[in-house]
DNA sequence: AGAATCATGTAAGGGGTTACATGATTCG
DNA sequence: CGAATCATGTAACCCCTTACATGATTCT
């Protein structure tokens, strides 16, 4: 659920850095994205026609002669807006860290966006919220599995967290 | 994909404390399992109709006077052994821990299977495979996009790794 | 009287995965 | 000469989610 939004939004970021045609996306993700994402060529083509469908990309067909015409994508006004919507907000479950922080945090630098910080600090509060509801709901519990329980989620937290200011560390120490 | 598996295989394990009918299924999820996974009631007749396709669930009908039939549900043989090779065996990537590897735990107290120890030990042999596998990759590493990307991964790791030492310490401790 | 519980499902819709279809060019 | 690259997609299949359908009983 949040994944198909994902994938959406990064192939809108790709199209930040330049008009492309699906098999273009493709091997932008599988070269700089791999390590995070998989994304097939099927899914390209669906999601880019999803894309279309809802406006926020527009293609152009460009003919050549001795290969199948290439449709190039762009973004339209409305794409742009959704994607620096996107961008600059944080997600709401230390699960959606893993793929889609990293797809923003890798947006950001990709295209010299400087609103990292910014986006690091939205997150770091959003799971300091979430490590504060954990940690009341902990003191509640008498019984022993939710209490192991309560103590994986506020250990996934607690290492987001630190991660996050380690990243901030290191991005303040680039500028 | 391994959620398909694991939904299928939690629906064993609640049919190992004996037989049941759909909404019985439920509401044990719900009441019992509901701090850490979602299971609506059509889901469940859509998995008990796959699972008897596959053999591994039987059902009989029992008649009410002034209900709906119930449809009673139990393990044949092979959905017995094939809980069983579910339960005994660690999950692969460390963001199965939270759902599938807790169900594991879930069962396994649930059930008195004793076999908690060696659960906990085969998960821990696992990740810490995963987590030097990590701090290689990481040493060759220039860009610093991945480096932040690694280092994700290795606390997520790490932080999995001492909650399931935790845990065996705790567990240990009950018996 | 209205809400919740008991008890079963089906239908429609959307999404993802894998396989299939086509065919030229270029690299080793 | 065969494999990889370039370039587009469609079709079949499976899975999950949400809404709908039915209807008695029991609790508030």
């Amino acid at each position: 659920m949040s994944f198909k939004v994902s994938a959406e939004n990064a192939l809108l970021g790709i199209l930040m850095t330049g008009p492309k045609h699906g098999y273009e996306l493709h091997s932008y993700v599988s070269t700089k994205m791999n390590q995070f994402w998989d994304l097939s060529m099927s899914q390209v083509y669906a999601l880019l026609k999803r894309l279309e469908k809802n406006g926020v990309v527009e293609s152009q067909e460009e003919w050549q002669e001795r290969r199948p015409a290439k449709k190039i994508f762009s973004l339209t006004p409305r794409g742009k807006e959704r994607f620096l919507g996107w961008i600059s907000s944080p997600v709401e479950h230390v699960r959606d860290v893993r793929i889609e922080f990293l797809a923003k945090l890798f947006f950001v630098r990709e295209l010299h966006l400087k609103e990292e910080l910014t986006l690091i600090d939205k997150q770091i509060d959003v799971l300091q919220e979430k490590l504060r509801v954990i940690e009341n709901l902990k003191e509640k519990i008498t019984d022993e599995f939710q209490r192991v329980l309560y103590s994986f989620k506020a250990s996934q937290t607690t290492a987001a967290l630190d991660w996050l200011k380690e990243c901030k560390a290191s991005f303040s120490y680039e500028y």
